[in-house]
DNA sequence: CCAGGCAACGTTATATCATTACATGGAGCG
DNA sequence: CGCTCCATGTAATGATATAACGTTGCCTGG
């Protein structure tokens, strides 16, 4: 479950651990994962949040990176395409994927007070929506599947 | 099941219907329903499909409608405010709600071939959404759960 | 009646998100 | 070398959405 998005933990291993993973799967798959691509996932990797095109566009510059719009959707638009990030369609926004490299139909979870997004995971035809569609011959090809909400400790914060 | 959309059918039914039921909901709950909010959601009811704010801002102003971005957003945040319209977060536009005045959680299915979008619907506390959010104590507030794919028309038309 | 509040609407400007188009440069390969 | 391919640099623009402020019309209490 991606209850950990919302959870103290240590985060250099959830870095880390991507990282490694993207590397891997580059390196299989005969990709090229450059230093503008490496520099974007990680930055999006500093928090378990969506971010977007044009924060981490800031984020390039002060890096000293030159950074015109299609700098970061380019670098996003291969993160999505081999998963190892996400859009959040509700957000606008983009989202480090929390395991990369499996072939997933993932599933969202937003704070709306505290921004954090866990990822969760779906079984694309099973559930209701898979079922709605099989009723009807409609072919699912991709899912987009987001809650937003308040997480535990927002909740508790607010209720006190 | 919100399959009507992609079939053949006598498409006055939806929109009287549709009309009907929101001039009856705004009567009861005291809702002002416009001029203006009455000719966008009757725009939005030509088509099951989703329409782009600057689509509908194009069609008020060939109705001689004056019409800067405001007037065609303050009417979709109303429609959509009070259900009798949705917003398709994977395609930034507007649908029509195929049954307005009933509290739900909308789910879509999305054909990328002919653009027709079918209304159906979850039970956002059940299913694997659900689940995911009680088991980590997330509280879910609003839910969007859209599939993009083919319908059954499209599809049989590719296959030949 | 009329003063005040309120909701809708008119209008200008601007913020935010995303893409097109074309030029440049480096790696791999015959 | 000359070619192709892919990634990148950059300018311009397109597409989506909101802020801010003024005006109008209606209702309501005094």
């Amino acid at each position: 479950m991606g209850s950990i998005s919302f959870e103290i933990h240590d985060h250099s291993v959830c870095t880390d651990k991507t990282m490694q993973e993207v590397d891997a799967y580059c390196e299989t798959h005969k990709l090229q994962f450059t230093p503008i691509r490496r520099k974007v996932l990680t930055i999006m990797l500093e928090e378990h949040r969506a971010w977007g095109a044009y924060e981490i566009l800031d984020r390039l510059r002060s890096e000293g990176q030159s950074a015109q719009p299609p700098v970061a959707y380019r670098a996003l638009e291969f993160l999505v395409k081999h998963r190892f990030a996400h859009k959040i369609e509700r957000l606008n926004a983009f989202i480090a994927c929390t395991h990369p490299g499996q072939h997933h139909a993932p599933a969202f979870l937003i704070c709306r007070s505290c921004e954090k997004v866990a990822e969760a995971h779906t079984e694309p035809s099973s559930g209701e929506l898979g079922a709605a569609a099989e009723a009807i011959g409609f072919h699912i090809e991709r899912t987009v599947i987001e809650a937003v909400g308040l997480c535990a400790t927002c909740r508790d914060a607010t209720t006190q």
